[in-house]
DNA sequence: CGTTTTCTGGAAAACGTTTTCTTAATCATA
DNA sequence: TATGATTAAGAAAACGTTTTCCAGAAAACG
């Protein structure tokens, strides 16, 4: 392997010359810049990033921790998305993404997360929907060791920003639109998890629709499972107008049930994802750029690393009506 | 942070002696590995990874190399599978997955592509999906720098294995079975890419069930992509009995397709992703498991780093019939 | 009892960078 | 012209491991 000394001997440099034009560091010669370059390019000298990491204490390498179920609604695009988003960010920035699932931690204490995390030379972690329960990485979080950007979760701090739509207002807006449009009386709302953040934002944008418009919302919690949300739908959709759902998942799982019940009513769903647009011919919904929203965390995460201190960030959502034929094409 | 110092100095022995401990050296007697031991656990060490990579000059990681357009459509759970199989299998090798996307290598060159796995400190490649026409990567395979497992694509050599199922015979029997049942007499075979591996072999298994049963087959390209399969099915299924497509994604197009024109055929398809289970009441298909088929990429991959030579897996498939709440329970 | 073998454990040299000092040389200033 | 300021480049000490080689002690052997 043609190391950084090679290229020194060869442009008749000295080994900390060389590294400062690999960093472009400023008080270095337009001539001996070119003299070093020219080596380089001779040698086919490539950094070896595992040395840098170890002299500069900086490895670059971020954890963004999923929660992924292996085995339930593997149709869940949201994960890939998040994936797709941080690593093509972070190949612009240079850093690196290991991707860890909850799985993989969630039976493990404060003191082994912090060490499987060390041992793997993680500094900073994105952690996308956390949910009240997971007390253990709440306190992982809390510990400092590491800067942590949290999707879908709240929570400010020196070493912790946070990212996400604005829950409540896209749930009141979609709301408001699909009953308008639909003419609603009695709205099936099919909520979240209970305890959950971003469900009882969106509760709280339900409520205040409903406040506003008058009309009482039922509502009973779907764990955002496309099989429970069945289960809800079938047994109340009946004698409700329309159906409003916390998700698009559960959103599929109540049309689901609808087609089987053999009876129509209007459903709205949440996050745009794309298998909504398989559901029925126009679906409403919000669509949530999740691409973007992992791109930002690894943005923002490279800030908290440069010694930014954490804030809370919220990104734009969209009103839609999700289609079979724009989903494919 | 502690290093191996700090636990040498603390147990009263050499640097080298407590390596040697946490590498399970024969040579340490038992009294002097508890002594290095309960040094490690006071003191909290965790050993670093990076350091240990650079002086080893083993740093286990691979990149796992990912076509995620290789159906356009973001439903595709592919990728996401075979993610979480390797990772998995990766954490329980203590080895580190790189994800890559096609996109992010598309437009370098061999030498590039090098100098990029170089400087990622990349040990080993596994490539899913990689087809005829991706020359630059086929060169890098060939170089020899890596070691490299193909999933869905032939190639053995010292430095190669290659694994998939056996697509032939998975496309006769599962066509096989389909047609018996349906007693269809016409059939619409929508085929993979012209040139593409896998789309080759299973177009082989659909010329021997021809020949056996003395039927002609409609064949058409249909790229994998679930809009073209749509039309296909649009401009030719009228006048067939029944459609066979090469991927589950198509089968979806074409059964979308079909309800559009108001018509029934049935529909066969492959591979057993869990989208197929919405397409319709129960539908034909193979069902490749993919997280077990990267878990093994993983594992093959691991023995050709320690110097195993190059082979051929074929992993085993299932015919099944995909039923909606199958899939969400 | 002397000699050879086996077993433990230590010393020290890597591994390929970054970074902090120094030093030498050049430049501007009065 | 002497003085200080600025700039460019080199020397060398880290960073935290692994691994090779060596020494001494204990065990085995004849």
């Amino acid at each position: 392997m043609v190391s950084i000394r090679d290229v020194a001997k060869r442009a008749n440099v000295a080994i900390s010359t060389v590294s400062k034009v690999l960093n472009h560091y400023p008080n270095v010669s337009e001539e001996t810049r070119r003299k070093v370059n020219t080596a380089i390019a001779e040698l086919g000298f490539v950094p070896n990033s595992i040395a840098s990491a170890l002299s500069s204490k900086k490895t670059g390498r971020v954890a963004l921790v999923l929660d992924v179920n292996r085995h339930v609604q593997t149709v869940d695009e949201i994960p890939m998305q998040y994936i797709i988003g941080a690593i093509n960010k972070a190949k612009e920035l240079g850093m690196d993404i290991i991707t860890v699932f909850f799985t993989m931690i969630q039976e493990m204490g404060v003191e082994e997360m912090i060490r499987y995390f060390q041992s793997q030379s993680i500094e900073g972690l994105i952690i996308c929907g956390l949910s009240k329960q997971d007390t253990m990485l709440h306190r992982l979080v809390k510990s400092g060791k590491f800067k942590v950007v949290l999707i879908d979760a709240p929570g400010v701090a020196e070493n912790t920003s946070s990212i996400h739509i604005d829950n409540t207002k896209a749930q009141y807006e979609v709301a408001k639109r699909f009953i308008t449009e639909s003419n609603s009386k009695s709205i099936l709302y099919i909520a979240g998890k209970k305890n959950g953040y971003v469900s009882e934002e969106r509760m709280l944008g339900m409520k205040q629709l409903s406040e506003e418009l008058g009309l009482t919302i039922f509502s009973r919690v779907g764990n955002f499972s496309e099989l429970e949300a069945r289960r809800i739908t079938m047994k109340y959709a009946a004698k409700k107008d329309a159906i409003i759902c916390a998700s698009d998942l559960m959103a599929i799982g109540a049309m689901k049930a609808l087609i089987d019940m053999d009876i129509y009513r209007p459903v709205c769903g949440f996050d745009g994802i794309s298998l909504m647009g398989y559901a029925g011919k126009q679906m409403h919904t919000v669509k949530q750029d999740f691409q973007t929203i992992a791109a930002s965390a690894v943005e923002e995460l490279a800030r908290l690393m440069e010694g930014g201190s954490g804030q809370e960030i919220i990104l734009p959502h969209k009103l839609i009506r999700m289609k079979y034929l724009d989903v494919i094409s």
